[in-house]
RNA sequence: GGGGGAAUGUCCCGAGCGGCAAAGGGGGCGGACUGUAAAUCCGCUGGCUAUGCCUUCGCAGGUUCGAGUCCUGCUUCCCCCA
C-alpha cells in the first residue's frame, strides 16, 4: 500500500516509510497532533494465550516507534474482553478462560512488552477489565448504548459479509464492537489517548470508537491501521510446522525464532527488514538489492536483528552460530534443541520411539512414513530400517543427533 | 407453528449403489532440484506392543453375517411458508 501523504511528524514519516500504514482516518489531523509532541496511542491485545506470537510483532513495533519518536504508547490487555471470549468464527464451543488463566496469560505477555517498550519513561500497560467489569448493564445502555447506531454497524463490511453468507452473528459478537469502541473513549478519558492503532481488520471497530467518542463529547480521535501481514506466497504469518511462532522463550527457543526469520521467502526480505528491524532504510535498501544466493546474507541480518530485539544480542549470536555450524559446516552444534533421557532408557530404544520422544514426529506411525520417504536421519545418515534400535555407538559424547528433513534437528542426550 | 435440507477422516473443503480406514481438492510434512528461498515434479497425510489388532462419518438405539450408507428417537445448523 503506497501512502501519498507527506507527513511532517517523525512518527508518521517513519511508519509510512517502513510500510506500517494501511489506512488512517485523517492523515493531516493526526500528523499535526504528532508534531505537537507527546502523542498517546494504544493497541489492544488478546489474552487468550500465555504468549503472543509473531503476528503481534507488527503492532508491537508500531508502539515502539511511537515511543522512539516522542510519543506515549499504551499496550491494552484485553483482560475484560477475553473474559467474554471472542465468539467470531463459527463452530467450536470455545472454552471460556478462567480469570486466573487470563491473569497468567497477562504475565506471560507482559514479559514481551518489557523488551520493546520502556515503561520507565512513559509507556504504560493497562487492562480493560479495570473498567469493563465494573460496568452496569442499565447504565451502560443509557450512557453509552444509545450512541451506537445499529444502522451504521450493519453497514460495516465484517457484518455485511456475515449476513450475506447467512453466517451466524451472535449478540455477543455484535456487542464486542461496542465494548471495543467504549474502550477507546474510556482510554481517551483516562489517559488523553487520541489514537488507536491495529491490524486492518480492526478498522471498523476503531472507527466505531471514533464515532462514539464524537457523540460522547470526546476530542477528535484517530484511527491508523497496519496492513494484514501475509508472506509473499499468501500464507498467514506466524504459523509453521512446529506450530505458532511464539515470542516467549519458554514456548519457542531463540534458535527456533531465529530460524523462522532465516527461512523468509526472498521476496519478503526487504519488507520484513523494514517492519521488524530498526536498521536504517539505506542499509535495508542495500541488503534488499542483493541478488541470487547473496540474499541469504540479508536473511541472516533479518534473523539476527529480529532475534536480538526479542531475546537479546547474545541469544541471537548463539542462534546464528548454531545455525552456521549445523547448515554451513554440517558440524554437530551442541546448542541445538536437546532432549535428555536416562542412558538406560535411551540405549536400546527403537528408532521410531526415539523420534517420537525427540518431538520430531507425532506418532510412531508418522515416523514409519517418514522413514519410507527418507525423511528421518540419525547422525546424518538416513534411517532405513524402522526396526533399528539406538546403540551405545550412536551416542557420541552421550549425544545422538536426530533430524527430520534438512532443517529440523534435535539432540538426544543420554544421561 | 408447518414443510424441506444438512452434519463425513480432530486443519479446512468435500464425494461416498449395505462389504470402507472411506474418492477428490486445499493446507501441511517429506523427497528430488536449489541458496536453509520461490517455482516445478514425486511421495505421505487415523492409532498401536503391527503380515495382525484397535478407533473413526453429529448423539443414542435398531435392522443386518456386515451400517458412513437402511429404520427410530435426539441434538445442532440452514432454507421455504406462517
Amino acid at each position: 500500500m503506497t501512502v501519498a501523504f507527506s507527513p511532517k511528524s517523525d512518527f508518521l514519516r517513519v511508519l509510512i516509510e517502513r510500510g506500517f500504514v494501511h489506512q488512517c482516518s485523517d492523515f493531516a489531523g493526526l500528523d499535526e497532533k504528532a508534531l505537537a509532541g507527546g502523542l498517546t496511542a494504544y493497541i489492544g491485545f488478546d489474552c487468550t494465550a500465555p504468549s503472543l506470537h509473531v503476528g503481534s510483532m507488527l503492532p508491537i513495533m508500531m508502539l515502539r516507534w511511537l515511543q522512539k519518536t516522542g510519543g506515549k504508547p499504551i499496550a491494552l490487555m484485553g483482560g475484560g474482553t477475553t473474559r467474554v471470549g471472542d465468539p467470531s468464527g463459527k463452530d467450536e464451543a470455545r472454552k471460556l478462560l478462567t480469570i486466573e488463566q487470563i491473569e497468567q496469560n497477562k504475565d506471560g505477555i507482559r514479559q514481551v512488552f518489557d523488551k520493546f517498550l520502556d515503561f520507565q519513561s512513559g509507556a504504560i500497560m493497562i487492562d480493560n477489565a479495570e473498567w469493563l467489569t465494573k460496568l452496569n448493564y442499565i447504565d451502560f445502555l443509557r450512557d453509552v448504548g444509545r450512541h451506537f447506531s445499529v444502522n451504521r454497524m450493519m453497514s460495516m463490511d465484517s457484518v455485511k459479509m456475515r449476513l450475506e453468507r447467512d453466517q451466524e452473528l451472535s449478540f455477543i459478537e455484535f456487542n464486542y464492537m461496542c465494548l471495543q469502541a467504549y474502550d477507546f473513549v474510556e482510554i481517551n478519558r483516562r489517559y488523553g489517548c487520541l489514537l488507536q492503532m491495529g491490524g486492518s481488520d480492526q478498522w471498523g471497530n476503531i472507527v466505531t470508537g471514533i464515532d462514539l467518542g464524537r457523540r460522547m463529547g470526546a476530542p477528535q480521535l484517530y484511527a491508523l491501521t497496519a496492513p494484514l501481514l501475509t508472506t509473499a506466497s499468501g500464507a498467514k504469518m506466524g504459523k509453521t510446522a512446529a506450530g505458532a511462532v511464539w515470542l516467549n522463550a519458554d514456548m519457542l527457543a531463540p534458535y527456533g525464532y531465529w530460524q523462522f526469520w532465516r527461512n523468509t521467502e526472498d521476496s519478503d526480505v526487504g519488507r520484513f527488514l523494514r517492519l521488524f528491524t530498526e536498521l536504517p532504510l539505506d542499509e535495508i535498501a542495500r541488503l534488499e538489492a542483493l541478488g541470487g544466493a547473496e540474499i541469504n546474507e540479508a536473511k541472516k541480518v533479518l534473523a539476527n536483528e529480529a532475534t536480538a530485539m526479542l531475546h537479546g544480542r547474545e541469544a541471537a549470536e548463539t542462534a546464528a552460530e548454531t545455525a552456521r555450524k549445523t547448515f554451513e559446516e554440517g558440524v554437530l552444534a551442541d546448542s541445538l534443541p536437546t532432549v535428555a533421557l536416562p542412558a538406560s532408557e535411551a540405549i536400546g530404544m527403537g528408532v521410531l520411539t526415539a523420534f517420537v520422544r525427540a518431538g520430531l514426529v507425532a506418532s510412531t506411525g508418522e515416523a514409519r512414513r517418514q522413514i519410507k520417504g527418507g525423511g528421518l536421519r540419525l547422525n546424518d545418515d538416513a534411517v532405513a530400517d524402522e526396526r533399528a534400535a539406538l546403540v551405545a555407538g550412536d551416542f557420541r559424547d552421550g549425544v545422538a543427533k536426530l533430524s527430520l528433513g534438512k532443517k529440523k534437528h534435535v539432540l538426544l542426550k543420554a544421561e
